[in-house]
RNA sequence: GGUCCCAUCGUCUAGCGGUUAGGACAUCGGCCUCUCACGUCGGUAACACGGGUUCAAGUCCCGUUGGGAUCGCCA
């Protein structure tokens, strides 16, 4: 048996839409577990909607994601240099012109002088109930006409039996053949239609399935009609239910982050956004949480699912926020922080100890890389940011001399980086203990010091546990952060801090 | 309207003839606690409806209702 050729052929009028970015998985996924190939091909016959950004738009995120093509261009100024290229269609229109001529010649297809103005008013011409279900006959069907005319191809298509095909997710489909019309193959521009270009391509570049999104299924059966008029075998057809804003409507671009570029700038790993994707239409038990690796093991079409399903952008979050906190290596995260801090003007090397370690205090708590950098501010500026309002709430003139102990505390307790003999969570152990018998030692609880100490630390009422801020931040940062709020504390009118 | 397709908590889903119908997100409440989270314990919450088949139906069949796709010289 030859091994299996997938291929995903998004048209390049846009950013790459989620739902694009889920077909595509599918049919990685199909092509990793089983040795197969994975082709990407461009479908840009549409001239008037296409663009070269969105062109480059898919290839930046095909890559971000990590799904690799083994044929296809590879970049945008590349045609694609594989074995069955071309592969933009806009490049193989000799091979449809040739193929529809093809059909001509064995009587599959004829040439169609109709103009649309021609087809409209055939329309017209009929009471208002029945244009919605308008079946063009040509007259030039059966007729050997030579015009050198401007003209369409189409097929024949029969007009009685049925056209059926197997689905690998909804089981056989039949269409009565009467219904299907005399599709176009080839516009009067010479550019293939859609349903030929596809047929064409897949059959010249050898694709054993084709797996793609519901709303094709009513393409099938006229895509069913030029295999045959070919004489040629079918691919395994699989359909995936669709991506849906609400009950009634398709995800579109108005619904907020459609487009995979989108994730990428919030802050998602790529991983955590294929997890909830693949979830969409896939099951596998109770799983949730997957790596492509791991998937490409345990995919397979029994499991796919028949229905469209709602996007849902919290579940989707909840998912990333689950890699981020356990599944994703350090090394993962700390590549993805570097461009979150960047863009808060925090200019941070990857070989900065500090950065593995202000990670591994906030990754439990944040939900998308954004979000993490911004937990780790306080980290690495020498002065955080102050928030105004935990200031006034905890900053109280009594707090003032206990800061001053705890700075002096944080002086000599907290190990310096360099001086560690265990590891940082042992040491965050340590102190944490040594730091309670501190404050209790001074007759006070950790209740009534912790958050003005947080405050002088962080900046802010909400960050990891004091030890943990200490401990990366090192002696003599947490001693001055701590004195500097003793002072700004101290400084602070009991009257106006009483006043209501 | 024609053709095709679908139907389990609010959402994603498990279930593949016998279950107290399970999980996750969301939601509500408790615990933990130096804050926010995490974690943890518990609650609310679903088989669209009607007929069959069967000893037995969420699971099989038919119908109804509801919903989606499509009906372009778009992809």
């Amino acid at each position: 048996m030859d091994k299996p050729r997938l291929r995903f052929a998004p048209s390049p009028t846009g950013y790459l839409h989620i739902g694009g970015a889920r077909t595509a998985l599918f049919n990685w996924l199909w092509a990793r577990k089983t040795g197969g190939t994975f082709v990407l091909r461009i479908e840009d016959t549409d001239v008037a909607r296409n663009t070269r950004e969105s062109v480059e738009a898919i290839f930046t995120a095909m890559k971000w994601l990590g799904l690799d093509w083994d044929e296809g261009p590879k970049d945008a100024d590349d045609q694609g240099g594989g074995p069955n290229g071309p592969y933009f269609q806009s490049k193989r229109l000799a091979l449809y012109r040739e193929h529809a001529d093809k059909l001509i010649r064995s009587g599959h297809a004829y040439r169609c002088y109709a103009t649309k103005e021609d087809i409209d008013a055939a329309r017209m011409a009929l009471p208002e109930k029945l244009r919605a279900s308008f079946h063009f006959q040509s007259p030039w069907r059966d007729k050997r006409a030579e015009l050198d005319k401007p003209h369409v191809v189409r097929i024949k298509a029969p007009s009685e039996g049925e056209v059926s095909f197997d689905d690998l997710v909804f089981g056989t489909i039949k269409v009565p053949a009467h219904t299907l019309r005399d599709e176009i193959l080839i516009r009067e521009n010479g550019m293939p239609l859609y349903n030929f270009g596809c047929v064409v391509d897949d059959l010249t570049m050898g694709i054993t399935h084709v797996i793609r999104g519901k709303d094709h299924i009513i393409n099938t059966s006229p895509q069913v009609l030029m295999y045959r008029a070919f004489g040629a075998k079918l691919p395994t057809f699989g359909h995936l239910p669709m991506l849906m804003k609400n009950s009634k409507e398709k995800l579109s671009k108005r619904d907020g982050a459609v487009g995979v570029g989108e994730y990428e700038a919030l802050g998602y790993l790529p991983d955590g956004l294929l997890s909830y994707l693949v979830r969409f239409g896939w099951s596998f038990g109770d799983e949730e949480l997957f790596t492509k690796a791991s998937l490409a093991e345990k995919f397979d079409w029994d499991r796919v699912s028949k229905s469209d399903g709602i996007y849902d952008f919290k579940k989707c979050k909840a998912i990333n926020q689950k890699f981020i906190a356990k599944l994703a290596t350090i090394d993962e995260l700390a590549k993805g922080s570097i461009k979150p801090l960047a863009d808060r003007s925090l200019i941070v090397s990857l070989s900065d100890p500090r950065l593995v370690e202000s990670i591994n205090t906030v990754r439990e708590r944040a939900e998308t890389l954004v979000v993490m950098a911004e937990a780790m501010d306080f980290y690495l500026r020498d002065v955080p940011a102050m928030d105004d309002a935990a200031v006034t709430k905890f900053y109280k003139p009594e707090v003032a001399d206990t800061l001053e102990k705890l700075a002096e505390f944080a002086a000599t307790h907290v190990v310096e980086r360099e001086a560690r003999t265990m590891s940082f969570g042992e040491h965050q152990k340590a102190l944490e203990e040594a730091l309670r018998t501190f404050v209790t030692g001074l007759g006070i609880e950790m209740k009534a010091i912790g958050q003005p100490a947080r405050v002088a630390l962080t900046g802010r009422g909400a960050s990891p546990d004091l030890a943990s801020v200490m401990l990366v931040l090192g002696p003599s940062v947490s001693a001055r952060r701590l004195r500097d709020g003793a002072a700004r504390a101290r400084a602070i009118e009991p009257a106006a801090a009483g006043a209501p």
